[in-house]
DNA sequence: ACCTGAACACCGTTCAAGT
DNA sequence: ACCTGAACACCGTTCAAGT
């Protein structure tokens, strides 16, 4: 329907794909309503990605290489390592309709092996061995993705969510803690609970180093 | 196609569900094909389910009661905190297929907010107020989802797995510091850093109970 | 090389009807 | 109350054909 004169290519596509996510959620996404957004038919895109799952590796180096825009390089390199995670949360909360889809994906393409290798080097220069990069990378990243996890369930309106039961929590004290907890979990404290996290994760990384500098 | 004698019901609906998705993979479960394993048209799945999102909860609430089945009620407060997540975290492992439906999936059923209710009631006994419980429950929830997804990056065989590109690691030093991390980062390898990541965060909400009952 | 159009083998869900 | 059968409005992907 759009776009018709630009010849179509990945990045392209991807990025059309990707605002059709953000705006109508990805059970919405189809080749089909992509073709039609690009002003093309839906198997015109085959020529440019094999299938649908190499086109959502195609959102991600997307997303990917925005977020590599956005890091600066000054700093130590365990500051520069907090702000490259602290960019890929980000990316739920501007993107929550896409991220399960990001999230799940492993590192396939030239594009998302860099941003990794990347991502490791400055674990090497801040004097981590491989073993220590290995494991603080993957628990990073395990807290890093949960932590978006969370922020996607506060905000994506879910095309398939239940309604909740609300009528038990009309009992009183049916769920005394959840009711006690809930003001700590809005959306809005989401943010200052993944800091307090990441405090924690890098104060143990930072006592390690600590410790081998002196042994 | 089988058990066509005993009436339906959600339980032996989604319990098949779940088996059909572990088999399978997620997107071989369609209504169609669970009504074809239980004998009967699909139409009549939705006199149980209002919809698709609807069975996906009652999955989520077969595997919560398979997770309290496991659970024991000896130890401290926090050691039962520790066993329940461990308990989340091996779900992944079961059910490395039907994990990602579930870890996005909010707590709306009563057995969902149920389990909640019980993980907050024992930081609760641990001495940790609303403000803590919710803090270190997110903290706690955000690591064990991470890591059940890295679980699942390595475990399911994807039926969307585009292929790696692999020729890039044949160029030396092409990634570096991926290769000399890969070892580090098997699938064997996962469970010993999620248990250290694990110990952080249990250190550091134990450091702070401490803090509090000295001052 | 790049795109079209028809076709194949599926989906979730609605609705009226059956028992 | 519980299930069926046909229908609606879609899917991803293959294939042969067009330019």
């Amino acid at each position: 329907m759009k776009n018709k004169t630009e010849p179509l290519d990945r990045q392209r596509i991807a990025r059309v794909a990707l605002a059709m996510i953000d705006e109508h959620g990805i059970d919405q996404l189809s080749m089909r309503k992509l073709g039609g957004e690009l002003g093309v038919e839906a198997m015109a895109l085959y020529h440019h990605f094999r299938n649908k799952a190499e086109l959502l590796d195609g959102i991600l180096d997307i997303v990917l290489d925005n977020v590599s825009a956005t890091l600066t390089i000054d700093g130590t390199p365990l500051t520069r390592v907090r702000r490259t995670f602290d960019a890929l949360r980000n990316v739920a909360i501007a993107h929550p309709h896409a991220y399960l889809s990001m999230v799940s994906r492993r590192f396939r393409t030239p594009t998302a092996l860099q941003f990794y290798e990347q991502l490791l080097a400055r674990l090497h220069e801040a004097g981590l061995d491989a073993e220590q990069s290995a494991r603080y990378y993957r628990m990073l990243a395990n807290f890093t993705a949960g932590a978006g996890l969370a922020e996607v369930g506060s905000r994506a309106r879910q095309p398939d969510a239940t309604p909740i039961i609300l009528e038990d929590f009309n009992e009183p004290d049916a769920f005394p803690r959840i009711t006690a907890a809930m003001p700590y979990l809005r959306v809005g404290e989401l943010d200052q609970i993944y800091r307090s996290g990441m405090d924690i994760l890098f104060a143990a990384l930072e006592a390690e180093l600590a410790r081998q500098q002196i042994g």
